[in-house]
DNA sequence: CTCCTATTTAGATTTTTCTCTAAACAGATT
DNA sequence: AATCTGTTTAGAGAAAAATCTAAATAGGAG
């Protein structure tokens, strides 16, 4: 996991929605499209750097390509936000 | 707090390099620039972008700026990343 | 008040990102 | 095998980001 990719990923408004749509359930490409007013070109670009940062994985069913959030790479990114903020009040300091 | 302004931020690696110096201790811009080969006008330029999304704060002493990492501000991402990653296994679900 | 030191701002340039339309591809259906 | 549906890839253009050098600013120190 490279954290340039995810944060990155992250930066834009768009793919933090889709990853916010994809919380609730998993959704087809053309899904996604569909709630969006930009080209379904420039979904897939989204989708595809949302893959790259591991954020997202497909599986293909039919013609359909099925988009999933993928949590852990979220609990990593977490971790480093985590270490970075260090201890704080409520925390047993060593 | 604007999460496009700080995922952005947070997408470069010299200012997540910063703020990573930022956790030890303090620093005035110019030992900043002191340990990475880019102008200062381009630490400056980082500096002003954490700034604006909050990461940092300055405080001025002398003909000096000190820049001190600011905590709550990624308190606050860590909770929207947390809602995205959602109820996972250790917790309760409802 | 002039000079020095620390830092930022301005302006220009290069690189990266986001978006589009059009074309290609992949898999099912007829 | 021809076609239709869902999605991606290619290529191009516009906008934003990152970097540089040079100039400006701000605050002490002499």
């Amino acid at each position: 996991m490279a954290y340039a990719d995810v944060f990155k990923a992250l930066s834009d408004p768009v793919r933090r929605e889709i990853l916010t749509m994809l919380k609730e359930k998993r959704m087809a490409a053309g899904e996604i499209v569909a709630r969006f007013d930009v080209s379904g070109a420039t979904i897939s670009y989204h989708l595809s750097i949302l893959k790259k940062a591991g954020l997202v994985f497909e599986t293909r069913e039919k013609n359909f390509i099925y988009y999933e959030l993928n949590a852990s790479v979220l609990e990593e990114v977490l971790l480093w936000i985590h270490a970075l903020r260090g201890v704080s009040d409520g925390e047993i300091k060593e």
